[in-house]
DNA sequence: GCGATCCTGGCC
DNA sequence: GGCCAGGATCGC
């Protein structure tokens, strides 16, 4: 569900976080596949207050003042909502609370389990091995053009689609913004990697970029799922040229929008528009 | 590099 | 009942 401009809107919507002391985390049996023993997510989080968060591509870190941090991914259907003063009984898939000093909670839902949680002790992440495979943030300003090129060539045989999918080379996108950031760069997602020029790859570089950023300005797509932590919808979805407009013509009415599929997942393109 | 796979829920 | 869904890993 959530890419890079939902995650963040999350994190900014929780900002109220900060500083809370958490004195209980209750975790239900039916964990995502993927979490780390519920002893030892307590261990690094009970008893203190929450430093801050940050965010990886689409991870979310809930940073301990004892320094570890709580890392979360929400998968397809994952959720955190923050409650003051919490309701007597949550919703049903939810998975962990976190249990403030002063009453309020932080619920965190996730219906299909592919999210995840686990635990990193540094500051960087470098011992989590979720955060150890992502790449640089596309809108972190430190990710050069020379640099994604180079990451970039690494996988001559990729489709183009897949290459903005692959978190490893560079972080953040998922389908929506993937199939905008091509449509922006006027690329077509079947394209190989080692037919693309340098120049195009650069300018996908750049309309990630401008895609993420317009994502995080509307607070992020809510087609079905997603809602910040405080519950708000965010207004993205009017602003999309081609994710989920199969058929109809593209935002800016360059072009009508095909659907294809790659990868198993769908993608939504102009060929108008995208060579 | 590709397809199958992990899950539940909503919609036709 | 079948298909689809903001994801990512794992085995071939």
């Amino acid at each position: 569900m959530p890419e890079l401009p939902e995650v963040e809107t999350i994190r900014r919507s929780l900002k109220t976080l900060e500083g809370r002391h958490i004195v209980r985390l209750d975790f239900s049996s039916l964990a995502p596949v993927e979490t780390t023993q519920p002893r030892h997510i307590r261990r690094a989080l009970a008893d203190h207050p929450i430093l801050r968060l940050e965010r990886r591509g689409k991870y979310l870190l809930i940073r301990s003042a004892q320094g570890g941090a709580l890392v979360i991914h929400l998968g397809m259907s994952g959720r955190l909502t923050f409650f003051d003063p919490p309701p007597k009984k949550f919703e049903n898939h939810t998975h962990l609370i976190l249990r403030f000093e002063d009453g309020s909670a932080l619920a965190y839902q996730d219906a299909r389990r592919f999210g995840t949680l686990s635990l990193t002790e540094s500051a960087d992440g470098t011992d989590n091995p979720f955060l150890q495979r992502l790449g640089p943030d596309y809108i972190d300003p430190l990710l050069t053009e020379e640099q994604f090129i180079a990451r970039c060539r690494r996988h001559p045989g990729l489709n183009l689609k897949a290459l903005t999918l692959n978190q490893g080379i560079a972080s953040g996108l998922g389908n929506i913004y993937a199939c905008e950031a091509l449509y922006r760069a006027s690329l077509d997602p079947r394209r190989k990697v080692r037919r693309s020029k340098n120049s195009e790859l650069a300018s996908l570089l750049e309309a990630a970029r401008q895609s993420l950023e317009l994502g995080i300005k509307h607070g992020g797509s809510s087609l079905r799922d997603y809602f910040d932590g405080l519950g708000n919808r965010g207004v993205m979805k009017d602003f999309l040229q081609v994710y989920d407009r199969e058929g109809q013509p593209t935002l800016d009415g360059r072009g009508t929008v095909k659907r294809i599929v790659q990868q198993a997942r769908s993608t939504f393109f102009c060929p108008e528009v995208q060579r």
